[in-house]
RNA sequence: GGUGGAGUGGCCGAGAGGCGAGGCAACGGCCUGCAAAGCCGUGUACACGGGUUCAAAUCCCGUCUCCACCUCCA
């Protein structure tokens, strides 16, 4: 079976069938940095991750382009706002989210380009659609330029509007425009903003608009036409319905599947930052939550279904992915490191089913439940625990991928946890006498002790085993 | 007003005509000195009202409630 992926332009599943055999051009809507991210765009960050692991693990060569736009109205409003320049607030912005992204797993894109890095590219773009009767500069003196919107016959076909029924756009005067809906593609220069936010063009200095960046990051990096544009839904419209009137009329096929996940909603809204219901990542380990765990309350769902936010239900998902981390950690005391191994048939059907994370995650549950029976009856466990591993894998959350076990923050731990261990050793020896002499007061009191000091230790029948307390 | 989507057991969350996905919680059992972990077992859930069908959570009609988008948004 070959993977078949909802597209948002066609309203159903298709088969995927990448434009060049072997190889997928994936270009993701990433941030508008006028603020650090919450847990909503770490979901689109998350969920577009396992999207392209399993296109990689599927044997296709991934180029992902994932965007940061450091310029638009927000940004530089901040700027004013704080009398810092536009670029530092960006940029600090884009470190922040960066930084939530390698603790999430989230693998680097193959690249990361920023809006002001593509003036020239959008200028091209904007010249070849006013060569075509595509886009205008605005009769009022103001350096706009404008989309005709009216002069792409299938504006609105992508998220199904239809422009007799569209609100007019708000970015600009609408006296200046041919009619209201059309949208800027470049703001001349205003007096009431920052001076250092204007670049020199052909209809005077002035700035991006918002659409023209992606076109113009699309084209330059993944070439006329490619396979994947990701994005949140409430990107659908207008981002994403502009960035295809803009590329087709300047003659470009664009996007050939367009993939939406669904939104985080916190109480009964989206979370937003215009709403101000922002969770940040911090806020969640400050839950007592680890990164690992909050990557798999965002991978669980499927990514077109809404989640709801609750910490409760954060809290069930830590629980769930601890016992998959428990049985890693157990098996691999028991039969040694075994490397990731071979999926599943019943997991792969599942993850090419529209990635059916939900149902892919059962799979591993299910292989899980065998393990641990296997493990109490000393029986072969090796295979499970490489399914298991190879499974997590796909999904960034093997416990024993280096970027979760620790060795990854520098060797330091690694080292304190044998250092702990002979600490450990030594109590337990103490308490292993104790039950020997059947004084359970005295044996106790040692695996209290140990507990106060978030050492949580466990009898099996190879012996006593200790690990650290979860969370909190 | 337009467009798209949602309502599933105590909670989370898949499924989309027939055999109860999975997890969390709860209860019972096994194991254990006690625990912990684990395993086994226990549930007749699909917003509401009609209809189609041998069979409906799933299809059709109607109703209710909620969400997103309709030019700031992941």
């Amino acid at each position: 079976m070959t993977l078949r992926l909802y597209d948002s332009a066609t309203r159903s599943a298709r088969d995927f069938v990448p434009l060049i055999p072997g190889q997928v051009g994936m270009y993701l809507c990433g941030l508008t940095v006028q603020s650090g991210p919450h847990i909503g765009h770490l979901r689109s960050g998350v969920n577009n991750d396992v999207l392209r692991r399993w296109l990689m693990r599927s044997g296709l060569k991934v180029t992902m382009v994932r965007n940061i736009t450091d310029i638009d109205d927000k940004v530089l409003a901040k700027s004013i706002e704080h009398g810092e320049p536009f670029w530092s607030i960006a940029y600090r912005n884009e470190l922040t989210l960066g930084a939530a992204y390698r603790s999430l797993n989230v693998l680097a894109p193959t690249y990361e380009p920023r809006a002001t890095g593509h003036i020239p590219e959008m200028h091209q773009l904007i010249a070849q659609l006013i060569e075509g009767g595509h886009a205008y500069p605005a009769p009022d003196g103001s350096g706009d330029v404008y989309f005709d919107v009216r002069s792409y016959a299938d504006y609105g076909a992508l998220s199904g509007q239809r422009p007799d029924a569209m609100e007019p756009a708000a970015d600009a005067p609408a006296r200046a425009k041919r009619d209201p809906v059309d949208f800027a593609l470049w703001k001349g220069e205003r007096p009431d903003e920052p001076a250092e936010a204007y670049w020199p063009s052909p209809w005077g200095r002035g700035r991006p608009g918002w659409h023209i960046e992606c076109s113009a990051m699309c084209w330059r990096y993944l070439g006329a036409e490619f396979d994947i544009h990701g994005g949140g839904l409430d990107l659908l419209f207008p981002h994403h319905e502009n960035e295809v009137a803009q590329s087709r009329s300047a003659g470009l096929p664009f996007a050939r599947y367009w993939v939406h996940n669904a939104l985080l909603n916190l109480g009964a809204n989206k979370m937003g930052k215009s709403l101000g219901n922002v969770i940040d990542l911090d806020a969640i380990v400050g839950m007592g939550i680890r990164p690992v765990e909050l990557r798999y309350y965002l991978a669980q769902p499927h990514y077109r279904s809404i989640i709801d936010f609750t910490e409760s239900a954060l809290q069930e998902a830590a629980t769930s992915y601890r016992r998959m981390e428990s049985f890693v950690s157990r098996a691999v005391e028991r039969v040694g490191a075994v490397e990731p191994g071979e999926l599943p048939a019943e997991f792969v059907e599942a993850m090419d089913d529209d990635l059916n994370t939900s149902r892919a995650l059962a799979v591993v549950h299910d292989a899980v439940r065998l393990g641990n029976a296997a493990l109490s009856a000393d029986g072969d466990v090796k295979e499970g625990l490489a399914a298991v591993r190879g499974m997590l894998d796909t999904f960034g959350l093997d416990p024993l991928d280096p970027h979760w076990s620790g060795a990854a923050a520098g060797g330091a731990a690694a080292d304190l946890t044998s250092t702990v261990d002979a600490l450990v050793q030594l109590a337990l020896q103490q308490r292993q006498l104790a039950r020997g002499r059947k004084d359970w007061a005295a044996a106790d009191a040692v695996r209290d002790q140990l507990r106060q000091a978030g050492v949580v230790v466990e009898d099996t029948p190879h012996g006593p085993r200790w690990s650290i307390a979860d969370g909190r």
